[in-house]
DNA sequence: CACCTTTGTTCTGTTGACAGTTTTCACTCA
DNA sequence: TGAGTGAAAACTGTCAACAGAACAAAGGTG
């Protein structure tokens, strides 16, 4: 209990943001890193314990949160951490292809010198990782790629959104899964986005990131069917 | 204040599904067919009275649909029904083309004769109602058209994503705009998104739904333009 | 021994009240 | 007349308490 005074601490300085909110950022904190695992229930009392807080503004961060997709509320029962089933999972693909996808096309309609130096120098830096198979400097060189991506395509709503189906993954059970695949391979689909998004053809970069993603996609099944074989 | 008891009967009668979701879906309601405008602010106190209930509900369901984006809530000044910017809907526009562009993939790679005949009919009663140039009749017509590809693509997140934003378009204070361009000429796109879809080839169905949307938001933006130089 | 009933506990759903902030509006003074 | 001022009204933020549902454990019955 007293490990966690140091977030405690932050959610009552800050009294200008509203104690709902910043109850809402520090339960998502708790579901994403998974301190809350997926389909543990929620207990509003422990949780206004814990945070010195009466029931009221939890109610509201947990209503917010299932909004977010991240919490199920069942009436008279409590609200539980979201479970990802593998379908949802291969769901959220398709979505997060099509809204990468989308993001390439509107990024290589504006894309500069600087950035494109910046993506290669992520590119060329996952190649040297990459050889090495150091999963734990790939990946989060990837995400900074990824995101670099998304954040400058010009368009805060496809940012957020994509950001929101990314995190959603979190709640995926075998989620180890979906970072599954070659680096190598992984790689050079990069390379396939980055001469597209150089060319400043919409369309061509649309399909590489597109692609990529639904590459992932594949291989996230391809693991998963594995995995049920063997289990 | 007695004209609204048919929606409060409602929200009485269906004790089981909680106060809270009932009041949500009734908020949202009142919001997207404009009974409660844009920018105007949602007084807790009113609607509890409104309601028979206290404010607590009422606060966990404007937190939801703040999640959901169709409000904005500030602190200590209440919350607002969102208003929507030209430039959000453009970006809208982006984020649907992308959502229905994939759904068009999906739906190509699972089409079936019952589901092509269905989709061919709306069509050509489109064309019907298009010679005519009855907009009042190719309304609900195209929706149904849409609706109805995006509900057999298979991906109810995505489904369940695409009619967000397509809710979310209500907010546009200049929303004729979006429903303006010529009758004729989008049902001609989706001739050509009907034969992609029957030929079963995802690229080309991915192609033929982005580029629909796409052309829409062109003809949002030209009538945007054409407004303002009215001003 | 298994199954049903009952009782007590825990937790959520909802409410009403209080504290603090924002807004309104009448009043004063230049 | 009009800008500034200060009190009052209105509203939101938060809390504590009560009612009722779900759950778990103990006891009774076939």
């Amino acid at each position: 209990m007293e490990s966690d005074s140091g977030h405690l601490n932050d959610l009552s300085v800050v009294k200008s943001v509203s104690l709902t909110s910043a109850l809402e950022k520090e339960l998502e904190r708790l579901i994403l890193t998974g301190e809350l695992e997926p389909g543990e229930r929620i207990n509003e009392i422990h949780l206004s314990n814990r945070f010195g807080t009466s029931r009221g503004p939890i109610r509201e961060a947990t209503r917010s949160l299932e909004a977010k997709g991240l919490v199920e509320v069942v009436r008279n029962r409590g609200v539980f951490v979201r479970r990802l089933s593998v379908e949802d999972a291969i769901e959220i693909y398709d979505v997060r292809a099509a809204l990468f996808g989308q993001a390439g096309r509107l990024l290589a309609e504006r894309m500069t010198d600087e950035l494109l130096a910046e993506l290669t120098r992520l590119v060329d830096e996952m190649d040297v990782v990459a050889e090495r198979g150091s999963f734990d400097e790939y990946y989060p060189l990837n995400l900074a790629f990824h995101n670099l991506i998304v954040s400058s395509c010009g368009n805060r709503t496809l940012m957020a959104e994509y950001h929101r189906f990314v995190n959603k993954l979190h709640l995926f059970r075998a989620r180890a899964l979906v970072q599954g695949g070659g680096l190598a391979v992984s790689n050079r689909e990069h390379r396939a986005m980055l001469e597209a998004l150089a060319s400043g053809d919409g369309d061509r970069a649309q399909m590489t990131h597109w692609r990529h993603v639904a590459l992932a996609k594949r291989r996230l099944i391809a693991a998963v069917d594995g995995a049920s074989r063997i289990d």
